[in-house]
DNA sequence: CTGTTAGCGCATTCAT
DNA sequence: ATGAATGCGCTAACAG
């Protein structure tokens, strides 16, 4: 027996006022009586009224929701962003779609539409790796819903972008390798649109060139995704081949741990045949063994700077004249891993 | 500049028609002409005429969402039951609106509200744990709102619910650690009031007992959360104790993780001095060294069956007059963490 | 085939 | 201090 929920105009029959008046009761207004006020609310209570915040939506034209759209939920590093997301706007009193568009920009585009129909107030987006044009987004700005992209960039849309310094990171790791002494510094890369997989590609490239090391195309592997299987894979590829590397530089954690269980069952000791550095830090990692050399990113940090970012354009309704551009400094957590200095 | 979204009624204004001709011809109605059909289309792309679902849903009084509330969004276990939930409402042309309530009773019971508050079509919860009251699942129901219980129960509460047999697990792990040859396992237990973790403890004692082993309680240790650094203190604490336990069945994977890495501090061998099985089967157990035996559960499963029970309910919207109750199976992984038989 | 009317639940004029 | 009227954007019942 689904009870029709009460109404602002339920309340008004069963005390004989009017339904604005209930409205304004119900808000505090200062123009209405003690009286009323408590009789409304004590009816309120009685019937058990909960405003319907569809209504009130449609007609304030504000959700006071936004739009979250990840790659995956499942990863250590987007659910981490988007509890660092939930903190921040839970203050301001925002909801969060969470939705994830499994590195479809198909799946990327309808979900941006639907919550674009909802009416979410904004939106923060990390792009799927498919995803090569940006007409969809460019569609929210022209509709005057602010963006603000996180992680991963979106060459040629320009919005808010709170990105890591993935080439600093890549830098980091492969001046430390360089340095304890590898020479063939292999690395695992990932899909090359994506721009953190660009730039930490060129972290890898410039750190060799910067100690002279010539670049050696065989000593680079791509993976289509982020998993420990891609990681094996790959890093049986990069075995096969005429030159083993003495050191592996994996595009991410989950990548690394799949590039280690195959290096231990050909034999192979690590560090000392070769070194393994991963990216993401991940809470896992310093429990493998031997512990995970990895770059360290501000997760939930990012998570909080895109939120806040958001927040600002929420608030302040004039228009975004000028977009933020925030590169949060990742840091490399040296374990067992790679070699000691 | 924000344009002010076109309306159905702007498109009608421009064609002098009425409101309710064009909406029916975005609809495809039958009694709507070609010609007018064409027209309406036409100017609604030209117009980037985008439905307002805040006004079709407060008219339907069905916002085609539903509310996803979890303990937290960065576990594996909870991350892979909403992809399986995403999927399956997917084509139903369901949203999903995920939150996190941190295992905290206030956060899951304001959550419930503002989601009931916006009108989701039903709920799918794990409470948190530290929920022990269910009044606010109690006053969904009365509001007539389908509610789907899954992986953790709610004593008292009734619902449809979905869950893992987790002492079935439990008994599984534990009658494969003794048949071979432990005698001393200990059990890193997680919170009392999770009916997951009463269950597990229960199958830890009914093996026990099934095999003569008297139940010692100086090889039981609790945590209060779930991750590594749990494992590890309650480790400690375990091995400080006089006489050492021979196997230790952790309440999941994280903790059993700390729990090997205390093990190795203390100069101690995995499996020949003390056996480790976890539970959850979590992607990277197998790459830990030694790779971890862990109960596997049905994650994925969980997720899809749960969202199409609640679906069903969505579709039939006669009244829920029985329950469902699902207990899905799990299934020990046996790896070297664990003595061969 | 199409237009008119009404109403979903609410907040906000404008009256009184 | 309160009520009546209006409209957010849309669909549906009821005319014609």
């Amino acid at each position: 027996m689904k009870k029709r929920p009460s109404t602002i105009t339920d309340i008004a029959k069963s005390l004989n006022i009017a339904a604005s008046t209930v409205s304004r009761a119900l808000h505090d207004s200062p123009s209405i009586s003690k009286e009323t006020k408590q009789a409304v609310m004590k009816m309120a209570k009685q019937m058990d009224y909960q405003p319907n915040m569809l209504a009130v939506s449609l007609l304030s034209k504000r959700t006071k929701t936004i739009g979250v759209i990840v790659p995956e939920i499942t990863s250590y590093f987007f659910s981490t962003v988007i509890s660092g997301v939930q903190d921040m706007v839970n203050e301001a009193g925002y909801k969060l779609v969470i939705c994830q568009s499994n590195e479809s920009f198909e799946e990327e585009q309808k979900l941006i539409e639907t919550l674009a129909l909802n009416r979410v107030d904004g939106f923060l987006i990390s792009p799927a790796s498919k995803t090569m044009k940006f007409t969809h987004l460019e569609r929210l700005r022209s509709s005057g819903i602010p963006v603000v992209v996180f992680d991963r960039d979106c060459p040629g849309f320009d919005a808010d972008r709170v990105l890591v310094d993935d080439f600093d990171g890549a830098f980091q790791a492969m001046e430390y390798l360089i340095k304890t002494g590898c020479r063939r510094i292999a690395h695992i890369a990932g899909p090359k649109n994506l721009t953190t997989c660009q730039h930490r590609m060129d972290g890898y490239i410039k750190a060799l060139q910067k100690h002279q090391i010539p670049v050696d195309e065989s000593l680079i592997e791509w993976v289509e995704g982020f998993t420990s299987e891609d990681g094996e894979e790959a890093t049986k590829r990069l075995l096969d081949r005429r030159s083993r590397p003495d050191a592996i530089f994996a595009i991410n954690d989950a990548v690394a741990i799949g590039a280690m269980a195959i290096i231990r069952d050909k034999g192979l000791r690590i560090p000392e045949d070769i070194s393994i550095v991963g990216f993401d830090d991940e809470p896992y990692s310093k429990y493998f063994h031997p512990s995970l050399t990895s770059v360290w990113q501000p997760v939930y940090e990012l998570g909080m700077l895109s939120s806040k970012i958001l927040m600002n354009h929420l608030a302040s309704d004039l228009d975004v004249t000028q977009f933020r551009y925030e590169l949060l400094k990742p840091e490399l957590i040296v374990r067992n891993s790679s070699r000691p200095v």
